[in-house]
DNA sequence: ATTATCTATAGATCTATAGATAATGC
DNA sequence: ATTATCTATAGATCTATAGATAATGC
């Protein structure tokens, strides 16, 4: 029981964590603006994460749980164009989280940051796993005439480079729409048609 | 000549900055800091930047002066597609200043960041900048399929994500090379021979 | 007068440590 | 014993204001 309540709390720590995050970054955020979102002290919030950097890790650790964490995550198929499509239409109805990672990855280019090496091991993973993914449906050459490797480089550009502008002026970008224009690009005309078949789902894109 | 020496240490001031927000952020940068690079107390630099947004502000209209300043940059046609290219391997060989305003691009979406309603604006205008590029270029349809606008807004993306793929990771990602790639795509094959008989020059890429 | 700088310092914060108190689990 | 929290506080910083000093420009 009281290992239960143990783990309530961290969850809900991390949780506030991410808000406070998102609100003004890492840096920005303060152990004591975190601990009055759970209804903590300061002090009493250092018990469960002993530094502000132990609690960024968590986060972090939390994150790489989700992404690779479920069964069909492993080994390569979470990055499947077509689930990335719908993982860019759930994103765009959670801006919190997303504000919380842009934010986070922005600041991991400056010194010292202690998520740099996260991110920097998270996208040689996800590059490999976005290649893998392409090569596996296509080939060694896209319909676009890229391999998988070079597309996949420009996809995770464009998820991180759309969520800014969409982060920035929600109105002004529509982030999934944008995002599907990309596959179109890649995959070539008909890119819907055959997901559809994949999945054995009716209905057209766009 | 009182006013020539200031307009330098000015400029010197704002060059410090640059550099200290490109280790640390705008919110990680110190006045002290900056001032110490320049060689003054941190008090003499609040005599020319009476505050620390002040200088941010100055920071970041020196960059609007460098990207809209020149003559030929004027009225739309500094983001055509031949120019970013070239923008693209220049940023390659600055990783400094890419580094600053990609801290501050990440930044700017947490609440209340002095530089949000810049690159809020400034994001609104470059799209609105390229997509009439892309216009004049391929009319209302590019080769690859795409308005002008639903490519603006893709183009701007991939500059901004390749840039964080990069900083992390410069051995990684070749960025000039996958930006080419990514106007392959929008441009269609032959998009280089074309840019090449507009610009008067031989050669091909890639 | 104005400009360029400096010393001193007020006033806010922030992280993290020390040590106490109360409740829970063997 | 261990767990969950708290009060108190040390030790660092940070921004910005106040006021002094020296040099430069009319």
């Amino acid at each position: 029981m009281a290992r239960a309540r143990s783990e309530e709390r961290r969850a809900e720590i991390l949780a506030a964590a991410l808000t406070v995050i998102a609100e003004r970054g890492y840096r920005g955020a303060t152990l004591g603006a975190v601990a009055e979102r759970v209804g903590l002290s300061q002090q009493g919030l250092l018990h469960y994460f002993p530094t502000k950097e132990a609690l960024l890790v968590a986060v972090l650790e939390d994150r790489d749980r989700w992404d690779t964490g479920g069964g069909a995550a492993r080994g390569g198929g979470a990055w499947r164009p077509d689930l990335l499509a719908s993982l860019v239409e759930y994103n765009a109805m959670r801006p919190g989280v997303v504000q919380t990672f842009s934010a986070l990855l922005g600041e991991s280019v400056t010194e010292d940051h202690p998520a740099r090496e996260f991110f920097t091991t998270r996208y040689v993973q996800v590059r490999a796993d976005m290649a893998a993914s392409l090569r596996a449906e296509y080939g060694e050459v896209l319909p676009g005439g890229l391999t998988p490797e070079r597309a996949a480089v420009l996809m995770v550009a464009v998820l991180d480079g759309l969520q800014y502008q969409w982060l920035l002026d929600p109105s002004a970008v529509d982030m999934p729409a944008a995002f599907r224009d990309f596959l179109e690009l890649l995959e070539g005309p008909g890119a819907a048609g055959r997901a559809a078949r994949r999945d054995g789902e009716a209905g057209t894109r766009d």
